[in-house]
DNA sequence: GACACTGCTGAATCCATGA
DNA sequence: ATCATGGATTCAGCAGTGT
């Protein structure tokens, strides 16, 4: 009985589950759009893309950097060439979307060659821009003409499936990561070098672009949560599988390249998750059970009729029986009560108002956090 | 005879000047693809613009004070859909390309909410694209609700105006200016703030998004030469004029609104050119960037699940895989678990948590400078 | 004069839930 | 679908005032 309830609460989950069972934590071998195509719709919570942008498509058409431009048959050709770009990326992103939750959502990162391509079809196609986040790298290839800048960054777009997707943003996790200042837009990581750059029998690099674990851990730290399942459809040698595997989320992986999968399975392997205590993230107050603030009369916390003020003692308001507050005319919630006092619009009673503890003034969270400590 | 060798040399440029002669170093009021027809095909060297964003902001912002955040909400920055925005940028962009000499370069700023399409119109109608240079905020608006990473950067493409260009790259006086490294990709300034801010005689800002001159001074430094003809088609309050002045070169402005174009004169009157060889005295310096505690993780020289405790063992805490600490019934950063366990206000975590290093106790900061010494 | 403290502000696509 | 309401949320830097 009790698992038919469970079930039944799952269902949507577990039709999930019933068709990705057995993608889960495997790699797929072939073209990303044709693969992507045997996963059920709206069926993983992230995407992670590294998408070529030197590629040849299917009849080796393509010459997706600028051709050189001088006339109108050149101008025509350059427009093939970018169009066929533009059409390979249409059609993986619509694929990614296909199978991507409502509320997921997806990153992909890209150089100045594609990246305003792939940004504008991905508002084309309606995804909802969240950011955009310049991976700058503490030791780039230099530029060896000195005619252009060192080209020292990167550019990723953290996009939802629709605007108003309700997405996954560990808000406060990245901000303990980041010594209690809230994560920005740019973030300063190495290349992927040394023992992590994945070589082959020859010393050679198996991959020309892996990526860092670094900047994985951060994607994935900040859009995903434990169990969830994060896809990418150009896994190479498989950097988002390793770091998701490290971070309790699921990966499916989709690759053309045997060598690549090959090196990418191998290194997933050896891969130890880490402990399950040291997965839980630092909570925001959102997620935390809502305790009105009734619940601090009841528990005996503040007694009907005791006075409360703003910090500094500026107002004030007497609670009644029922948990709402007087204030010469004003009554109401907490909330409302506090907002009405300062002549705003809005107010967060928890913080606003304090009660007198021993002389001095306390705010209220501190007794709302009593009963969560309690639970 | 050496006047008509010269004349003969210089023919190109002689006749730029006979059609820019009345223009040069002014602000001309109007639409900026109306204006530019009024100029000669091929009779700039470079080109700065700061077109309108296209920001679609939502309703109200407030802080977490209350106070009210002053969006960008003016009527030219309002478009009806990607394609209209798409169709105004194709034509100044067009127009821009006809003024370019063809081997102009081209400077577009813009943030994710246009910096996508902007870029890839500029590759369809064949601008050979250089860099895009990223400018970080040191003092970005924070993101108030905690639901996207702080937006803490803005995007400017660099093109020539052809494939086949030369153009300039003032590659040596850069490297100068930066110390002697090459410069990179990426550059931290502050935004626009306090005196150099231009004010009305309400003490409000004239202009909703003035940029700070020492974002132009490093655009025209790099990619200028002394006497130069700059172009802004979206002059605004006239940054790029007043750098372009003091640096040496001539300007051209574009601007509607008769305001900006009031305070763009004022201003530009009153800046005096500066002597060419002091300018090595503004070059900043590079601070070192921050290291947070979360790329101890990242890096794997610490794992999720580990213990630190302090120099005597008296307390300790478990690392999580986002950087904070749990230790008993606290959690958070290091620094705040470590004033917490030993009941103070504030504690530099860095020095307080050890880790076991071969048994022996080795302070996290230790590790940190691993990474420091690695970059 | 130095320093502490308060107040203000910046290109922002910025809430969630239940009735 | 709309509407009301609970209540969560900020960093760096400059200007002005006060001690």
């Amino acid at each position: 009985m009790r698992m038919r309830s469970n079930v039944s609460l799952r269902s949507d989950f577990d039709q999930t589950e019933a068709g990705l069972a057995d993608r889960l934590d495997t790699i797929m071998k072939g073209d990303c759009v044709a693969q992507l195509e045997k996963l059920p719709k709206h069926s993983v919570d992230a995407i992670f893309a590294d998408p070529p942008y030197n590629l040849q498509l299917g009849g080796g058409l393509t010459r997706p950097d600028q051709s050189e431009v001088d006339g109108v048959t050149d101008a025509w050709d350059q427009f093939e060439s970018f169009e066929a770009y533009d059409a390979f990326t249409r059609a993986w992103l619509l694929a990614c979307k296909r199978v991507l939750k409502p509320n997921g959502t997806i990153w992909v990162i890209g150089s100045y060659h594609n990246i305003f391509r792939v940004g504008a079809i991905m508002q084309d196609i309606n995804f909802w821009l969240l950011n955009d986040v310049v991976w700058m790298k503490t030791n780039p290839m230099p530029n060896f003409r000195g005619k252009r800048f060192t080209n020292a960054h990167e550019t990723m777009i953290w996009a939802s499936r629709d605007k108003s997707s309700k997405y996954t943003f560990n808000y406060e996790a990245l901000k303990a990561f980041n010594d209690d200042v809230q994560m920005r837009s740019d973030w300063t990581l190495p290349i992927c070098t040394g023992h992590e750059r994945l070589k082959g029998d020859d010393g050679k690099k198996v991959h020309p672009t892996q990526k860092p674990e670094s900047l994985l851990y951060r994607v994935l730290l900040s859009s995903t949560n434990p169990g969830d399942v994060v896809l990418d459809p150009f896994f190479g040698t498989g950097t988002t599988g390793a770091v998701a595997k490290k971070l309790g989320r699921h990966f499916i992986g989709v690759e053309r390249d045997r060598d690549y999968i090959a090196a990418a399975q191998a290194r997933i392997d050896a891969v130890e998750p880490v402990d399950l205590d040291a997965l839980k993230t630092t909570q925001s107050k959102r997620a935390a059970p809502r305790i009105p603030f009734g619940r601090l009369l009841e528990e005996g916390l503040l007694k009907p009729g005791v006075e409360l003020t703003d910090k500094r003692g500026k107002f004030s308001a007497m609670v009644r029986a029922d948990g709402s507050l007087v204030s010469g005319s004003h009554t109401g919630s907490i909330h409302k009560v506090g907002a009405l006092v300062q002549g705003l619009d809005a107010c967060n009673g928890w913080t606003y108002w304090h009660f007198d503890k021993d002389g001095a003034q306390e705010p209220i969270d501190s007794l709302r956090q009593i009963i969560r400590d309690a639970a």
